[in-house]
DNA sequence: ATTAATGTTCAGAA
DNA sequence: TTTCTGAACATTAA
């Protein structure tokens, strides 16, 4: 499920092949049941993606932001199952978008979006509009200092864990790389976040940091179900120095204590009761 | 065959 | 104001 490093990932894939190019066709596949929901609208889309340039490409917390010469940008939310793919879909069945760019040797034809769930969106936005989304987001996790941290940690006293996952306070973390971060800061995720002392703080922000790098350099991780892949179609690796997560009944790696799964805000929680407190 | 579980975001309710 | 719940979906495992 792509979280922030692999968004990142995405990014970091399609950047040199796609920028520069231009949209000759934006293709809005029609296999599947459900069409893709698209902001504003279909029609416009087509129209104003069409024959345009990609200037850039970048990143906004768990979006895609493609930058088009006309100004505007086109938004890929991946959600839960959205891949981002300049190689063969691991199936036909869920392509959702194809943009056929303008050939050049040796490089992809066309950039999709392909998603299984289809519970991922795509906009058109304005600058004007981007910045709105820019406003409902908190720092991004890569970016997270110990003073900004502790001023949001100190605004709710909510469980840690479910505030990591709150975007608006801090953007980019996901349910499985919450668990991670708290189990390598030593935290109980169900401690409130304003009761943090702030030694935690520290080591919390530290832990955010260190995990999103490391598993961007490892390319995010691919689970068992194999839902998420990296542009060329290829597993991610961090999956396999995940410590906790999808690990319960495992022994701790670091006190060997029994790790434990439980549920916070209809999510599963996994953390290790002896060394997280 | 049915059902639970999976996780991100948003609208609407509490 | 803040926090919580359910819906948007498809697929797999039990």
């Amino acid at each position: 499920m792509p979280e922030l490093p692999e968004v990142e990932t995405m990014v970091r894939g399609i950047r040199s092949e796609v920028t520069g190019r231009q949209i000759i066709r934006t293709e809005i596949c029609r296999c599947s049941r459900k069409p893709i929901r698209i902001h504003p609208s279909r029609r416009s889309f087509v129209r104003n993606t069409t024959q345009t340039c990609i200037t850039g490409v970048e990143r906004l917390a768990k979006r895609v932001i493609l930058q088009l010469s006309t100004g505007h940008f086109i938004v890929i939310e991946p959600r839960m199952t959205g891949l981002i793919l300049l190689s063969d879909p691991p199936t036909n069945e869920h392509r959702r978008i194809c943009w056929h760019l303008d050939p050049r040797r040796g490089r992809s034809p066309w950039i999709q979006f392909w998603d299984r769930r289809g519970l991922g969106t795509v906009s058109l936005l304005d600058a004007n509009e981007l910045d709105q989304v820019r406003d409902r987001l908190g720092t991004d996790a890569l970016q997270l200092n110990t003073d900004q941290l502790a001023a949001t940690l100190r605004q709710t006293s909510t469980s840690i864990k479910v505030c990591l996952l709150d975007q608006k306070r801090i953007a980019g973390i996901g349910n499985l790389y919450a668990s991670e971060i708290l189990h390598r800061a030593r935290i109980s995720p169900f401690l409130p976040a304003n009761s943090l002392s702030r030694p935690q703080v520290r080591a919390l922000c530290s832990a955010v940091r260190s995990v999103m790098q490391e598993a961007v350099l490892s390319e995010g991780s691919t689970l068992g179900d194999g839902t998420y892949r990296n542009a060329l179609n290829q597993d991610g690796s961090y999956q396999n120095q995940h410590r906790v997560y999808q690990r319960a009944g495992e022994e701790c790696p670091r006190c060997r204590q029994i790790i434990e799964r439980s549920v916070q805000a209809q999510r599963s929680t996994f953390y290790c009761p002896r060394c997280q407190r």
